[in-house]
DNA sequence: AAACCTTTGAAGCTC
DNA sequence: GAGCTTCAAAGGTTT
């Protein structure tokens, strides 16, 4: 009985192999003069076949073993070093398979072409220099000089640096034509891509095909229903989580603003980003790309696409008309600022290097790590800013940070009033409106500022080179105006402050040898950036606070001017 | 669910 | 013009 059974098996097992091996040579029939290439495959083939039949003859001596399936899978593993190596050669086989059809990366489809410039790496991982490619791809109408921006290889490209974050995913580090890429959230989808979202493989055949002009508007995985986030043009500043900077719901997307005075470049941004609220959508409905300006915001109440757009010059209105129609024009967002524009950038990687999640405390860290930024470093920031408020106002030439003012609603303002009733009648002493939360404790590993990014702090060397740079100016009449930009939380800076004054009073004692002490956050004052109007920032470089001699006078300016008490007297 | 917290900077508002 | 307030992002926390 047992024999019987073997033997059947035996003759199953041959028919496929017989099977296996007729289709193997109709392969090798058609593709024999294709030369080389397929050796791997073949040889697994090969190798398939012969275990078969050696395990059939074989079975009945050793009925026990291990399937060749599953010692084939094994033995490539053997013959890596790293778990990875193998990984990676098993996902190479497998494209070289044809299992894969496109990259693993269904919203970059362009980042197979060399042509374009991309800054990855052919095996995924960033060029180097591919953060700082971003700027002069990201700001094409923005004339942002390619020299300025490639210089700076020290500024960490955050999300790539993150454990959280797949290496190729950045939406830091986008290809020149991210901005026609990425506006989707499905973009880091580890799922299949669509078949019309790869460039190389046609779904049909098979067979590589270059890529078609004519396909770039779907580059955007922009289904109606699936477009809740719009990446902010700065997506690179959205390290890992894909966020957007301005958030547009589904229905969002507007015809980009006609009237506004662009060039090409210009034009092809506005094409894929903006779309400002006051011009009515055209009667043919999206621009081929759909692509709203992620600044732009719609109200919770739904659009109406037959809601006639708001004429202003229209007939006076009651005041609830104007209330409703005010409620239904979408939102535009303020530009985020420099400061802003760090934050983005920076903290994934805080976030990363810390265990803390609350952003009140990342912030903190963030706060921190910017004034310990180098001046170029915090004028790349400023720049960007300068030109997203630039861009900004050009796309939204009759939008005032005024329509946002008052927009949201805070119970701060009734703390505020209660408190500064309170205020009025306790003293400075007892004016702190509320505990100042220390969210970071001052001792801990990531509080100190910028570690991995040429901060002033990790480099020594190059604090006093910058500050005594003739390129930093003695310190500009608002800087001096304001020396401590304690503008509204006081206590909190105070206290900021003290910590930042204990960690200089120890960091000058460690380093008081080499009389080569770095800024710490003490100097990280008021960095008069602001001060400077955005144009002159174009012209004159940045204005920098005047070094101060060393840590110790530091402290001592510091323990001299109690802060709170600099430039906010009690009331 | 919405505001708060926390940071800096830009801009609006008030006096 | 000085000084104050609001908002921009973020996400855990608080109300």
């Amino acid at each position: 009985m047992l024999a019987v059974l073997l033997l059947h098996h035996w003759r199953e097992q041959r028919a496929v192999v017989s099977w296996l091996a007729q289709t193997y040579r109709q392969d090798e029939g058609e593709e024999q003069d294709k030369g080389a290439g397929r050796g791997s495959a073949h040889g697994d083939l090969d190798e398939l076949k012969s275990s078969l039949v050696h395990e059939s003859e074989a079975r009945g001596a050793s009925s026990g073993s291990d399937s060749e399936a599953e010692r084939a899978a094994q033995q490539p593993r053997e013959s890596f070093q790293k778990p990875r190596d193998y990984v990676a050669e098993v996902v190479r086989r497998q494209h070289d398979a044809g299992f894969f059809k496109s990259g693993p990366y269904p919203a970059y489809p362009f980042l197979m072409l060399p042509e374009l410039g991309s800054p990855y790496l052919p095996n995924g991982a960033l060029s180097p220099g591919g953060a700082r490619t971003y700027l002069q791809m990201k700001w094409p109408l923005l004339d942002v000089p390619a020299g300025a921006t490639l210089k700076d290889s020290r500024s960490p490209s955050p999300a790539h640096l993150s454990n959280k974050v797949p290496v190729v995913q950045h939406p830091h580090h986008v290809h020149p034509l991210t901005p026609l890429l990425t506006y989707s959230n499905d973009r880091f989808s580890p799922g299949s891509p669509p078949a019309h979202l790869s460039p190389e493989i046609d779904p049909k055949t098979g067979i590589p095909r270059p890529p078609h002009p004519s396909e770039l508007s779907p580059y955007y995985p922009l289904s109606p229903g699936a477009v809740g986030q719009i990446p902010h043009p700065l997506g690179w500043l959205v390290p890992q989580q894909g966020q957007p900077v301005y958030s547009i719901p589904a229905g969002g997307f507007r015809h980009p603003y006609p009237a506004l005075a662009m060039n090409a470049s210009m034009s092809s941004l506005m094409s894929s980003r903006f779309s400002p609220h006051m011009v009515p959508p055209p009667a043919h409905g999206l621009h081929p790309s759909g692509i709203p300006h992620p600044t732009i915001v719609s109200p919770i109440v739904k659009q109406e696409p037959a809601q006639p757009s708001v004429s202003p010059g229209g007939n006076a209105k009651s005041p609830v008309t104007v209330k409703k129609e005010e409620e239904k024009k979408p939102h535009i967002k303020k530009p985020l600022n420099a400061f802003m524009l760090y934050m983005k950038e920076m903290r994934a990687k805080v976030v990363a290097e810390c265990t803390l999640k609350e952003s009140a405390a990342i912030n903190q860290i963030l706060g921190r790590r910017w004034h310990s930024l180098s001046r170029e470093e915090q004028a790349k920031y400023y720049e960007l800013a300068r030109k997203e408020r630039q861009l900004h106002s050009q796309l939204y030439p009759t939008w005032s940070a005024r329509d946002n003012y008052g927009k949201k609603k805070k119970r701060k303002r009734e703390k505020l009033a209660q408190q500064q009733t309170q205020d009025t009648e306790s003293s400075l002493v007892s004016k702190s409106k509320k505990p100042c939360v220390q969210y970071l404790p001052v001792e801990k590993p990531c509080d100190s500022p910028a570690s991995s990014h040429g901060s002033m702090l990790d480099s020594p060397a190059t604090p006093s080179a910058a500050l005594a740079s003739p390129a930093a100016p003695a310190a500009t009449h608002s800087e001096q105006a304001q020396p401590l930009s304690l503008t509204t939380k006081p206590e909190a800076r105070a206290q900021l402050a003290l910590h930042s004054a204990a960690f200089l009073s120890s960091k000058a004692s460690s380093s008081s040898s080499s009389g080569l002490s770095s800024p710490s956050p003490l100097l990280s004052r008021p960095i008069p950036f602001p001060s400077v109007p955005p144009t002159a920032l174009l012209t004159s470089p940045p204005s920098f606070p005047a070094a101060l001699p060393s840590p110790q006078a530091a402290l001592a300016v510091l323990q001299a001017q109690p802060l709170s008490l600099v430039t906010k007297p009690a009331d």
